[in-house]
DNA sequence: GCGTTTTGTTGTATGACTGAACTATTGCGC
DNA sequence: GCGCAATAGTTCAGTCATACAACAAAACGC
């Protein structure tokens, strides 16, 4: 109520959801809906499906599918005879090998980069393995930049327009500035990837990268597949991450620091963590954890571990009860904070899936306060390997359909 | 890709967010941003002022703005004289008593009804103590019925107009239906609240009722306040509950059961809660275990702990030091995983703020793995009490600013 | 008292959607 | 084989909400 505030207002802008409405955001609001009715589809549409789909009138459908045909984001299939009567429908169709979205990832024994279509097929995908503990921040992103240039190259001469790409790191960023501020694993902090990346496109413009959490795209991965819209994906790695994906959209609040869930407390006199509290997950979820208490040095593969547990080995066996016991602790919590329903495993957890499954939903059904009004579900990730990949590329997509004015 | 998909197209209908765009569909967007931008306001805008905050011309504004006059959604005040050159601005203000929200709440030491109106003034409110536990809910939700048909036959003879009813439970909710599952406090299980309720607007008309979650209510009246966008507010009674507010709305998924923090896990090893695990949550802050570890008879008021607190009694404050870990710890956990950096204290967290605050702030310091790169702030709830009738009846007004359209 | 400044209003133009009529293309019955 | 029914897609006038520009209203100040 200061005069101030009446005599200097100030624009809006910040809020994305107060903008000023006219007519071509009309325009551009139904395309994207368009646009999302053709992605979205089990199957080939016609014009005359997405009306019905839509609500629009085949009139308006029409010119805005001609405007998406045009640019290149739907594509029409040959007329195909129905056995009904009546003109034959155009089917409609995600367009292949079009515009493509780049994921890339630097984890701590690999990089990788991935090229996806609208369709969602993989054009391009190189992963190179190596070991990126403790290693120099602008050597690894070089490595991946040039990895990045190499396959940018091939989907322009290809005749394919890049979106954009996400990357992927195993540490807190910024969702804001694109800063990594800290991963712990790679030793590296306080550091801004993108420009050490070097990406630019063959025809020399500058290819928007947007950075972030591993287990966040890796969770969007999943959206790829038969999933609830919401849901909570945990990753197992030698640290525990997050991502809460819902209504089929990565929750962030404020700078999109959440999902670090591998310091939950699960005992305060159990072992001591690197972090310097007692009994955090990952002390009893993080890779190392369960290779020491399954008998296997902590540099052993996961592999090795599948081995003794396919060999019913009762130590490894008890090692992989115990975090699913101590996962099963953690995910409750999150499941009465949150009220999703679904659980996914992602990671190591996926694997080890068989052998955890039990013991968490356990343990949820006993401290889940909802248990006996929901059927919580616990479940493997579906996405295959090197899912942030695939999410991140995935993710560049999902943001070209939802903007499709800006491809017309 | 199964032919079915592609022959039996299915409306969109279930995505809210997936309906066409109309003529009609743009005035009520920009009528809403012209709401907004007058009710968000520290005072009173001019119409050129909202030209500037919305980005929509003069023009544009006059129109909307008439119409949210006619509706009297916005009040015109008298023209001042602005010290400055130029013809005087019209000040545009929320209407005072013109459309209203009511709040109601049953609890388990009261019941409420609250009447606001667009100004956030409170036109009528009425508290009845007693003691629910176990009750009747036939019985209580007639008798609250009674006080809400009492007050909102006043502000109809007022002229003014109801636009709905928030009912505020102590328990588990389902956001879609408006049952309540399961309320420990009250003894209550498997209801549907809102027939027993009875209410009718004088003219005979229906009032929608919309069923929530105490706590949550409890954490959007601090929208009232100065209060960041996102934030974490935790309601202490008998129970713990919690309310997740991003960027100015309740967080929700799925059927709404979240925020169900009393039986997080502090120590396994801790005593054993009345939901059968050891060392929830509860056990540590709960409103009768400090009571207890203060020396108090559990059916102590809050006033005498208090009085024992600011006498420096020993025993209390480390009862109280206890319960600020244990939040501590808890707290921790769910910033990790949401994000979040603000943890706002209700219920009697808020006048043991004073003695908490230090414990809880401590712990989330050591926890918290973001908080070497943000200020986390934790403080006393602002809006006073019976803050879920507040809460309440403002979450029904912001669905009226939300569409203006249907009042104008 | 008159120019300047700011507010609010009144036209006309533009763009995007609707609705109805129209064309295109098939299957089916006679 | 031909006409009718059915379905897909297009064309075109009508409507509506906004932008843009010019204008009217009401203050200040020298």
């Amino acid at each position: 109520m200061t005069p101030e505030s009446s005599t200097t207002p100030r624009p809006a802008g910040q809020d994305p959801s107060a903008a000023a409405a006219r007519q071509h955001t009309l325009r551009e609001r139904n395309l994207q809906l368009v646009a999302r009715a053709v992605f979205e589809a089990g199957g080939p549409l016609s014009r005359a499906d997405v009306s019905v789909v839509t609500g629009l009138t085949r009139a308006t459908v029409s010119t805005l599918v001609d405007r998406l045909v045009e640019g290149r984001l739907v594509a029409e299939l040959p007329p195909v005879a129905s056995q009904r009567a009546g003109r034959p429908a155009v089917p409609l169709v995600p367009a292949a090998r079009s515009v493509v979205g780049l994921g890339l990832e630097v984890n701590v024994d690999y990089l990788g980069a991935r090229v996806l279509d609208l369709t969602g097929d993989v054009i391009e995908s190189r992963v190179v393995a190596g070991s990126f503990h403790d290693s120099d921040p602008a050597e690894v992103l070089d490595t991946l930049g040039g990895l990045a240039r190499e396959i940018v190259g091939i989907v322009h001469d290809g005749g394919m327009r890049l979106a954009g790409a996400r990357l992927a790191l195993p540490g807190l960023v910024d969702a804001r500035t694109g800063e990594l501020e800290v991963a712990p694993n790679l030793g590296w902090s306080s550091l801004e990837p993108v420009p050490l990346l070097g990406l630019r496109a063959p025809d020399g413009s500058r290819v928007p990268v947007v950075v972030a959490n591993e287990a966040k795209l890796a969770a969007l991965a999943e959206l790829a597949g038969d999933v609830p819209p919401s849901f909570l994906y945990v990753s197992g790695d030698v640290g525990v991450g997050a991502g809460i994906v819902v209504e089929r959209r990565l929750f962030t609040a404020e700078r999109g620091w959440n999902g670090e869930v591998g310091h939950v407390v699960v005992d305060p006199a159990g072992p001591r963590c690197s972090c310097g509290a007692f009994g955090c997950l990952e002390q009893y979820a993080g890779k190392e954890q369960i290779l020491r208490s399954a008998g296997l040095p902590v540099d052993a593969s996961l592999d090795e571990l599948l081995e003794l547990l396919r060999s019913h080995d009762g130590g490894a066996r008890a090692a992989v009860q115990r975090a699913g016991r101590a996962l099963g602790s953690a995910l409750a919590d999150f499941v009465n904070l949150l009220g999703v329903s679904t659980v996914v495993l992602g990671g190591i957890f996926t694997e080890l899936e068989p052998w955890l499954r039990a013991e968490v939903l356990a343990v949820l059904g006993e401290r889940v306060l909802a248990a006996p009004f929901v059927s919580l579900e616990v479940r493997a990730a579906r996405a295959g390997q090197y899912s942030a990949l695939t999410g991140g590329a995935r993710e560049v997509l999902r943001e070209v359909v939802a903007h499709p004015a800006a491809w017309v």
